[in-house]
DNA sequence: CTACATACATACTGGTTGGTATGTTAGCGC
DNA sequence: GCGCTAACATACCAACCAGTATGTATGTAG
């Protein structure tokens, strides 16, 4: 009857899975409501991934982390100063996407609280996620030194866990709060710490 | 047969409770594992407690309200520093609770990421939680600048959510590294913030 | 046009879930 | 000791779960 389009159907499947398993976890994700949502039934399901840890791998590793990258971390990677980038970044987000955090919350960090303690696989998975992340932000940092923009007796690597940690940690505050205001309030305490990072003008 | 002490029971069934969904997050808490852990049966739980929802609740508000509150706020009441207090009280958590903290990360921030878009009443009793933490915080911030610990262009409340959402960011962030470096590390870049909060000494 | 594999849909299964109905025992007022 | 209730234990239930077995239609190679 329908023309046939595995390709696309897999993609709505994990798009499906993807915002199931953003609003109720992994665990609570309900295969039923993600069919439903998907307007497919069991047997394509279970053609395209033998089970429903698959669907939650394929989750993280095709969907989450592209998004993740795209958003975070590739544009980090051609920019003069690090830390008016990331400001950017950081106000293009809560204004584009602030919304989606409010409600459903950061997906990677969603999945690395409830999955790390309970299965190695998402545990190791989302946390490379999190390493090129913070890898991209070093990066970024350690060539914002180079360009005297940043502070030289910043550590990259150290100042990078942090960031990323009070990002997550700012999204999660809203998220709990449904307060998109929480968030600029936390967001300017950490602009606040990001001021602390650029190198002082040379000429006073 | 044993002495009955309903009040312990209830405590048992609460610890227990408490440990699972710390472990499995609520929605995938199983209370087949709950009593097993406790040594009990369907029986006394359902005596103590009419639904999984209000035992999750209890948890909340008698467990993890109190954890917090001690740990977090309470020794903030009377400290002339507050900086200096906290930084000794991020130690003391780390080196005293860091394993559990590493292995399961803090209780609070795993049920509001988990529960806040699923039921609205975990996501009050747990905002409110983080409430009553901020305003510890702030306060002893507010009497810290009536001390001249603290510079007096800080916003106290402002200051106070970005804290606690770092505090939260970092254990998150070594939960899913499973590694107790990366929060010493994380927590690095906290206290550099937090250093910046201190008011300049007078005499230079 | 045939043959076969891919891509699904449908129907079913065993196990687990939260919750309940019933049974039993302990403690306590009298 | 009697009688009642609180404090449990045991047995059971419908609903849902992930997963499977089977059926069917589509696309494609020959």
């Amino acid at each position: 009857m329908l023309a046939r389009n595995p390709d696309q159907t897999r993609k709505t499947l994990l798009e499906a899975a993807y915002e199931e398993i953003r609003h109720y976890g992994f665990q609570a994700a309900s295969l039923s409501r993600i069919l439903t949502k998907a307007g497919l039934t069991k047997g394509a399901l279970y053609h395209h991934f033998p089970t429903k840890l698959a669907l939650g791998y394929a989750v993280v590793d095709e969907v989450i982390h592209e998004e993740i990258l795209n958003c975070w971390a590739t544009p980090l990677a051609d920019c003069e100063d690090p830390v008016d980038c990331l400001v950017n970044l950081l106000q293009k987000a809560a204004e584009g996407a602030g919304r989606e955090f409010i409600e459903m919350g950061c997906p990677l960090n969603n999945l690395a609280q409830e999955m790390s303690p309970v299965d190695e696989g998402f545990r190791q998975k989302l946390g490379h996620i999190y390493t090129l992340w913070r890898q991209a932000l070093a990066n970024a940092l350690a060539r914002g030194q180079e360009n005297g923009k940043v502070r030289p007796d910043v550590n990259p690597a150290a100042a990078s866990i942090f960031i990323v940690a009070a990002i997550e940690g700012c999204l999660g505050m809203a998220k709990n709060a449904r307060d998109i205001n929480l968030l600029f309030e936390c967001g300017e305490g950490l602009l606040h710490y990001l001021d602390t990072l650029r190198a002082k003008p040379l000429n006073l």
